[in-house]
DNA sequence: TGTTCATATGCGAAACTTTCTATATAGTGA
DNA sequence: TCACTATATAGAAAGTTTCGCATATGAACA
C-alpha cells in the first residue's frame, strides 16, 4: 500500500543519522559489522542494533562469511529509493566521500587487512 | 551543512503519515487550516501544532487574508525535496487525487463555500 | 465595545525512540 | 573440546514525540 502512513514509517527508518550513514556506505560497497563500527566510532552492539532495525524493515540484507556479516542494500528499488532521497538532500554531489570501500586504520575487517 | 545530522532531521519532520499529507495537499494548492482540519479529520488545535512545526522548519509559508490563514510550500527547494520523496514514494503516480483544491462537504472555508 | 469566528499556543500523559551495558550465540582453529 | 573472535540480543534509563484538552490571541463586524 501506498498510505502517508506506510511512507511515513519507511521515512522513519531514514530519519537517523547513523542509519542514514549505515545505507549509504553500504550502497557504495558491501560492509561489514566491524568496519561500520569503526568508520562510525560507535560500539558494535550499537552498530548491530541499527542494522537489525534496517534488515528487519527489507532495506539491507545480510551475507554470511565466515564469522563476519557483510551488510549490502535490500534491492533496486531501495537503491532508488536511497538515491532519491540522499541525492534531494545532497544537492552538492559529495566529492568528499569516495565511492566504494574506505580503508580505515585500525580496522581488522577483512576488506580493510587485505593486502593491497 | 550537508551533515547527516541535519538531514536526518528533515526527514524526521516528513517521517509523520499528517505532516505528509498536508505537506501533499499545500504543494497542490494553498489551504487554510480549517480546510486542512476538514480533509484530514483531526481538530484544528492539533493542525495548527503540526503547521507550526512545519513553519518553524521553513517548509511551508503562511498568509493572512482575514481571519483566514493559508499555507503553501516555502519555495522551489522544498518543492524538489517533495517531489523527490513523494515521487520516490509514490512510485505508482496516484491518479485518485486531483491536483489543485478539492472541495470537502461541511467545510466552511472561503475555497469550499465559493460560488462555481 | 462585545461577540463571534479562525487560528495559535501551552501543557501534560502516554507512547515511542535512542543508546547504553551486559550477556548470548555461533563460527573457527588450536 | 576449549578459547577466541565477530556479531546478535535483551533490558533498562534517559530523552523525544505524539496528541489530547483547555485556553489565548486577534480580526471582523454588529
Amino acid at each position: 500500500m501506498n498510505t502517508y502512513h506506510d511512507k511515513a514509517k519507511l521515512l522513519k527508518l531514514l530519519a537517523h543519522p547513523m542509519r542514514l550513514q549505515i545505507l549509504d556506505l553500504v550502497r557504495r560497497s558491501e560492509e561489514c559489522v566491524c568496519h561500520l563500527s569503526a568508520v562510525l566510532d560507535k560500539p558494535q552492539p550499537y552498530v548491530s542494533q541499527q542494522l537489525a532495525i534496517l534488515r528487519e524493515a527489507g532495506l539491507i540484507l545480510d551475507r554470511k562469511e565466515g564469522t563476519n556479516v557483510f551488510y549490502g542494500l535490500g534491492g533496486k528499488d531501495v537503491a532508488n529509493t536511497l538515491t532519491a532521497v540522499l541525492g534531494a538532500l545532497f544537492a552538492n554531489p559529495r566529492t568528499d566521500a569516495a565511492l566504494g570501500h574506505e580503508r580505515i586504520a585500525g580496522c581488522c575487517c577483512p576488506k580493510c587487512t587485505a593486502e593491497a
